[in-house]
DNA sequence: GATGTATATGGAACCGGTTGCACACATTGG
DNA sequence: CCAATGTGTGCAACCGGTTCCATATACATC
């Protein structure tokens, strides 16, 4: 036998409505009643549906989470965040990834469409090379929208981003003025990517600040991934002679460069600095010990959920986007060439 | 103003009804009347409430997807496989995190009420310390649910595992059979994992096959993380001496112990082989390279999903609850002493 | 022309809750 | 003793869809 309210109701002897109140706390019910009807529900373990509930309150309690299936090391951190601050308020996140299986047109009509159909209170969406189309349906969604690593601020859409350009800077910074390195190349990930745009402009804005040339030569482009930067290795190599340090607008990419040096019997960190950003796990156990810059990814994910809840209860806030920068902080390990 | 199927139907000089089977295609809707509702509906930007659907069609097409936060470098893997799937017929993962925040024993409860009150078509469940109240809990769900890590196949429950003891018991043969290791220590996790009981008695096993003794003192129990390696390691340091080889039960907390070692002026694989088990990610590229053996972690969430679909669409599959158990395959690199 | 069948549509009940309103009763104060 | 106020409860409408059933029309068949 299904178990609904009504059902309940009957048991107890009382109306639909007394059931309600009592399961609520809302509106009067006599000490008496509340307890029988509660005794009832415990002993037949009747569990509201939330669907229905939602459908009166008009509210879902629940957020959706859009991540890429590439965020790899953030997966983790990210959803750590966002869950640790919806759970307390009795939030749940409906998931959804970018491009695992389906094309990735398919992939975004479909989150889109959940955060439509499923009428979500909010979401986080971080999708770093998200198109002008899914944008414009984005920001034509009543639900309030936080977007991760990118600023969409003019769509109407709040935003939460690292610091990338004084992450580079500082790494730039580090190689230039502690180890006198001049001839630095960069590896770029995705062109449409944000983060990897702002890593350059960090880069060359540095760069200039030294009173260094940026050798067109020097600037590969890759896509993020291990196999990525493999790929591209080959042309790094033709100038190894000419370089003092490898910058990967990300540590996957270093990971690869550095390991294709290592089969040239190069040493990184020895004999040309390689680094990366955004430190990830285990970026501190390879050999050697990756330089990178450390972004805050846990604290990006509380953040994002943290608006999020902001946005829900105060509807107003609607009118004047924001956009947050989180602090980015250069992490010195080995494969920079310092001893440490 | 708010869009209905009541809102269409008049603005298309129709009846809720019509709108309905013009939307689905069910039923007998004409030509002439289906375009000119299908018009009004894109022009208006109408999209259904899914609560509302799934109210009367008994169905919620979600997924209860629970992970530890812990699992660290699963996350990814699982979810992927588990998205992909559940993404091609159209459902959706809800997303709950074991001991984010709260305490667990709320997180489980915040759990099973997410499969509960939301009324979720299935779950897939990754749990390794669950207790049995919470087993109880779930059993008595009439929710398909598959669960991971631990065979709960009689309470009822489906339950995917990977063959943890072959596992450790190829790891054992080539620690013995090629490079002649006796004296092997090993570090277990969290006492009541089965992951890890079962890693350890596959251990255990294959000593005793190889008529090797396994020395009390030369097993430690850990909490498979790095710090917790890191806390044990006083303790197995005392015995380097006689030790050949240390099997962790884990990547983590064979990186722990790597990392200790070589503070210790100790090449993990020249002085000491270090060994683990999951074939994290970064394994292959940490110093030395891990010798582990890898989980099929994709595929563990593919084949979940895919077992929850078919429960869905075959209910009278509830009475026999199956286990699954996916092959893990030994990964041979230098931390074991080999040469590659 | 009567009957049968396929097609097209609307009405109303239903899914499982919440909530505004009406009503009944008890208590209190003037 | 009556009005005002505070409690406790039920009815019915509503949230936004689906679906069964009844009705209506068109067309073919005998």
């Amino acid at each position: 036998m299904k178990l609904t309210i009504s059902q309940i109701a009957k048991l107890a002897g009382v109306s639909k409505s007394t059931v309600s109140r009592a399961l609520n706390g809302s509106g009067y019910v006599s000490e008496k009643t509340k307890r029988k009807i509660l005794e009832i529900i415990r002993k037949y373990d009747f569990v509201p549906d939330s669907k229905a509930v939602s459908l009166s309150k008009r509210r879902t309690f629940t957020v959706g989470l859009i991540l890429p299936a590439t965020s790899g090391p953030f997966y983790g951190e990210v959803i750590r965040g966002v869950e640790e601050v919806l759970a307390v308020k009795g939030y749940f996140t409906l998931l959804a990834i970018v491009d695992s299986g389906q094309s990735i047109e398919q992939a975004r009509a479909r989150y889109v469409s959940m955060i439509r159909e499923r009428r979500m209170d909010g979401a986080i969406i971080f999708d770093p090379t998200i198109d002008s189309k899914t944008v414009e349906r984005l920001a034509r969604c009543k639900a309030p929208i936080v977007f991760l690593s990118k600023n969409l601020q003019k769509f109407g859409i709040d935003s939460i981003k690292v610091d990338n350009i004084s992450g580079s800077v500082s790494m730039v910074k580090h190689l230039v003025e502690k180890h006198g390195y001049r001839r630095i190349a960069f590896v770029k990930g995705p062109e449409v990517s944000d983060d990897s745009i702002e890593r350059f402009e960090g880069f060359l804005e540095a760069m200039h600040e030294h009173g260094l040339e940026c050798d067109e030569s020097l600037v590969f482009c890759s896509d993020f991934t291990l196999e990525g930067a493999r790929k591209i290795f080959p042309q790094l190599k033709k100038h190894l002679n000419k370089i003092d340090a490898v910058f990967c607008a990300n540590d996957e990419m270093a990971l690869g460069i550095i390991d294709e040096m290592k089969k040239l019997g190069l040493y990184p960190g020895k004999d040309i600095a390689v680094v990366g950003f955004d430190d990830a796990f285990w970026a501190r156990y390879i050999d050697p010990p990756l330089t990178t810059v450390h972004q805050p990814m846990y604290e990006v994910g509380k953040i994002a959920a943290q608006r999020i809840l902001e946005r829900i209860s105060n509807p107003t806030l609607f009118k004047d986007p924001i956009t947050i920068i989180l602090q980015t902080k250069l992490i010195v390990r080995r494969s920079c060439g310092c001893s440490q």
